[in-house]
DNA sequence: ACTTCGACCTGTTGGC
DNA sequence: TGCCAACAGGTCGAAG
């Protein structure tokens, strides 16, 4: 489910519910994921208060009285609030139970996430301090890309694509920028000009602004955590539309593989 | 330093 | 209908 407004959904979704709510007690019955649940977590959590939940980059962070919960979805996770007598499913991996009764669920069938419990200070920790701006930040700008892209015989989808670049743009709303800014994905990204990138910095803002107003794109199951599906799917104007129209143009649009992942763009609009 | 590729998992889909 | 390969929203870390 997960790029960045469907992580942001889920913060928003989850956050009125547990700022200022103490975790009561925490099941952990799967701790293979990503990385090992901490054998201790429900130990960590137990009595302390969430001060506030933010997002970095895709990972949900809670900030706790003492230390922050960080949560990633990977490629399927969920985290969710359940009714408390909802039965147990295959891949209901956590449960947090709050003060307030509530239940707060992590589930995730390819275990791609992670439940990891942060000492202290956040932007120390190995997986966040090599992490680049957020792209709706002004750190996020054309200056900046062009500095980062200089020289770089990579192609531009990849350069999009890479954490230490730039946070949150995964393969669906790469795809979508690069359409919406009139580039190939193919293009190696030293070769594009500053006036392309001020256009696509400004597309990738565009294409996250508006998927976070809709509530994120829903594929399969996506719900954020209010329960509500996203509705930006219907928005979306070259992924999983290969062979299909271009939505400008007509021309069929054409599918390659760049890094195992699917590229979809238009020959024509996108050069 | 930069780029590519395998790895981690399960579930779904499409071809034969 | 069944079986198997390919593919799916991510991203780390090793190899080249």
């Amino acid at each position: 489910m997960p790029e960045l407004p469907e992580v942001e959904t889920v913060c928003r979704g989850i956050r009125p519910h547990l700022e200022g709510k103490r975790f009561k007690q925490v099941t952990v019955r799967q701790s293979s994921l990503r990385w090992p649940v901490p054998a201790d977590l429900p130990t960590l959590l137990k009595g302390q208060r969430v001060k506030s939940i933010t997002r970095r980059a895709k990972y949900v962070l809670a900030e706790l009285d003492e230390g922050h919960l960080l949560v990633h979805l990977g490629m399927s996770g969920r985290l969710y609030f359940v009714p408390s007598n909802t039965p147990v499913g295959k891949h209901d991996h956590v449960d947090f139970l709050l003060d307030s009764g509530q239940v707060l669920r992590y589930t995730d069938p390819r275990r791609f996430g992670a439940v990891l419990f942060l000492e202290g200070d956040t932007t120390s920790h190995s997986l966040l301090s090599h992490l680049g701006p957020e792209p709706l930040s002004s750190d996020f700008n054309a200056e900046y890309l062009v500095a980062r892209a200089k020289g770089r015989s990579m192609p531009i989808k990849s350069l999009l694509m890479d954490g230490r670049i730039v946070v949150g743009v995964g393969n669906i709303y790469a795809n979508e920028a690069l359409f919406m800014a009139g580039i190939r994905p193919d293009r190696m990204a030293g070769k594009i000009s500053p006036v392309r990138y001020e256009r696509l910095v400004t597309c990738v803002k565009q294409v996250l602004q508006k998927a976070i107003a809709e509530g994120g794109t829903t594929l399969k199951d996506f719900v954020g955590g209010d329960g509500k599906p996203g509705y930006f799917k219907q928005e979306l104007q070259v992924y999983g539309r290969a062979g299909e129209p271009c939505l400008k143009c007509q021309s069929t649009l054409r599918e390659i593989r760049q890094a195992q992942r699917s590229t979809v763009f238009c020959g024509r609009c996108q050069r």
